[in-house]
DNA sequence: CAGTGGTCTAGACCACATC
DNA sequence: ATGTGGTCTAGACCACTGA
């Protein structure tokens, strides 16, 4: 069906390429079962194996995920899909930080500053929506996280977070816009509290926090949200596994 | 050649384990050719396809390298390969820290401490030998490490270390004791720089700082390394991406 | 029961390394 | 020229799912 180059580069790394697409255009949406890879291998004229190929290359990502005797789905944060992925703070007793406990301090429009300008690729003012939240854990205040959203993405989101107010950022991302955080690259260091974040974790100016500042893309690779997520030391600290 | 249980799991996981001991047995030193797939499949008895999808659950998880039209090799740190594998740490201009720069501060003989020991996995006040090095960046002071390897593990590492002055540690665990770091665990935290850390990275006592204790873990997924590396705010910062 | 993904085989051609 | 890994095909059997 689709025209494939024969000679460009490796079969199932075109038949991947091109299902992203699908992915990305909403021909199946998140949560939503793909055609068997017999069907595939039929629409694209290629045998099961190579289609295979493709199909584990995307599941490898995390795109789809497989199950044998049911089906191929689209990767959605709905329901009990990998909820804590992208989290990789600690409360200090090893306890992962729960999403269950967050308190909505503001959902603002802001303008772009221009850190968050260059990390989401637009212009310096731009529109968009700030949201300011607390992490809580047993009551106790122990991440402080600001959040941007561009109205160019996002549209109206103030609105509708005022509204509706989601539990998970990201579903609600998927839901609204069909934005599929897929990859989220964060850079971190280590700098003394500022007065709002002493005020709302309840510490003393100048403690000591770690601070996250996050880049989540979507799917196809574009940056949609800007957020910063600071933890005061001796609260929560950070974790990560290489190789 | 190997006796392969027909129904237990996937004969590639039987095959994968296999080699994995085998590496680990040193019958393929790093950096050194494994047999081709076509030899591999005949001592095991199997088919080319089913050692080959063996070999690349390997060189996923890193453990060997693939070259097209050369062979598989053991990974090795020696050479050019992946130099910067596990270093997450960044001069504020966005260059990673080069390992090129680096003065060591001290080599002695210690005894593990409680959170030493849990970590490795050895008795409290059991022997080993201790490192405090700094890594710089055009003469500045941007990383403080201090470094415990057990005796148990790297018996001597005092005495050799003083005397050969190694650049790379994990290419010294590698050639000395045939340990290969594939896997290192790290927990980061912000707190005030200690006294002797303020004095060796030159900046104010109390100024924050961004602490990552790291496990380093070999082949065999045994803890080999403890390792704390501190920076200080505004000189370094950390960088992960996840997905 | 039929359909799905998971595994395994056996063969083929290619581009690239080495000699 | 030969051997390597990289890709692709076509067929097979299995365990699991769901109607």
């Amino acid at each position: 069906m689709g025209v494939l180059k024969p000679t460009a580069k490796p079969l199932y790394r075109q038949v991947k390429q091109d299902l992203v697409k699908r992915v990305l255009a909403g021909e199946w949406k998140p949560g939503h079962i793909l055609p068997s890879e017999f069907k595939l291998a039929d629409q694209y004229g290629l045998s099961q194996g190579t289609i295979r190929k493709a199909i584990e290359a995307m599941a490898q990502e995390g795109l789809v995920t497989r199950q044998a005797g049911k089906g191929t789905f689209v990767t959605s944060h709905e329901g009990d899909y990998r909820p804590f992925r992208f989290h990789q703070f600690y409360s200090q007793d090893g306890k992962r930080i729960a999403t269950d406990e967050t308190r909505t301090i503001s959902v603002r429009a802001h303008q772009a500053d221009e850190t968050i300008a260059k990390a989401l690729r637009i212009e310096p003012d731009a529109p968009g929506t700030e949201i300011v939240r607390l992490r809580l854990g047993n009551g106790i205040p122990l991440l402080y996280e600001r959040i941007f959203l561009s109205e160019e993405l996002c549209p109206a989101a103030q609105a509708i977070i005022e509204n509706e107010k989601p539990v998970s950022l990201y579903l609600f991302l998927e839901r609204q816009y069909n934005l599929l955080i897929t990859r989220v690259q964060e850079q971190l260091q280590a700098r003394s509290a500022t007065f709002e974040e002493a005020k709302l974790l309840d510490i003393d100016g100048g403690t000591p926090v770690l601070e996250a500042e996050r880049i989540a893309h979507s799917l196809g690779g574009e940056p949609v949200e800007w957020r910063v997520i600071t933890g005061p030391s001796k609260r929560t600290h950070y974790r990560n596994i290489i190789g």
